[in-house]
DNA sequence: TGTTGACCTCAACATTACTTGAGGTCCTAC
DNA sequence: GTAGGACCTCAAGTAATGTTGAGGTCAACA
């Protein structure tokens, strides 16, 4: 569906943005916002001369993915974390909630394993008793009490 | 330097591990083993066979640069981390030290920003407000009160 | 004796996340 | 009317982080 630069709401052309703009206002590169729609993290329409025009919206997807990036979440858990995001129109504050809560998993994990390696630095190492046997740090699934010692699947 | 497996000491073969040896006590792959050896961030010697001999400190190493990469710090950072712990000798009290405040420090900074994203899902995109504009999250700089307005340098 | 298993090297391949380049369209400004 | 800029597509390249495979050594075990 080609769009132009006004669409059937009546809404002012600056409501659409230019990838070069979306680029300016993230930061994100122009290449990558292209390699994001690839990947289906972000969507576009395309105005009459075939170029990508984004609603406002997006801008605050963008945010989320490079955000994301930058603290390490790979590109296919966020598709998962964006499911129930609708891309072609502005998400419900419900929608956008659901999705948090399935982010907030995700961040909550990746926080307590920080804190947890934090612990054993300032313990483990800092007293000198890193074991290999008993430290949690050192067993992340936090269930092998199998038979054999040392630790597993780190 | 060609070693076999009693040293100078008089250790006991018990003290140098085989490469698979270490793989299944840190849980970490014999090929990934060899890729730390190469990049710098392990080190072992040669038995009369030309195999790898780890002495018994080198297995926290390899547990600690597993549970970093886990956390997603990338090895070159590691590199700069253990600059001060050395590869050919069981690291002292003092060195483990000093090399785990450099660890904080990096740790502290990733939790940091993953607890800024927990703070805006639950406030900025739970109320609606993501702004854009304003928003620390999305200014990660933290320090662009540049002219002109929107996020920069995501 | 022969075959199995653990190890060796070196090269090639895989995945993620992009970037760069070649070749083209359109609009605007000089 | 042409030069520049912003955009387009598609293909190839890059960096990090390994894995896989081919081809070889050596010791131990049935």
């Amino acid at each position: 569906m080609t769009r132009h630069r006004r669409d059937e709401n009546g809404a002012a052309p600056d409501d659409w943005l230019s990838i070069g703009e979306v680029s300016a206002r993230t930061g994100v590169a122009v290449s990558a916002l292209r390699f994001y729609e690839e990947l289906g993290l972000i969507a576009s329409e395309r105005d009459d001369r075939n170029q990508r025009r984004y609603p406002r919206h997006m801008l605050r997807r963008v945010a989320l993915v490079s955000v994301a990036k930058r603290i390490g979440i790979p590109l296919q858990d966020l598709r998962e974390a964006f499911a129930d995001v609708p891309l072609d129109r502005p998400p419900s504050h419900a929608e956008w909630q659901r999705a948090s809560r399935v982010w907030r998993r995700q961040l909550e994990e990746r926080r307590q394993a920080i804190e947890r390696l934090e612990a054993e630095l300032t313990g483990c190492i800092g007293c000198g008793c890193l074991s290999m046997k008993a430290c949690a740090l050192l067993n992340p699934g936090d269930a092998l009490a199998e038979d054999g010692a040392g630790p597993r699947r780190l």
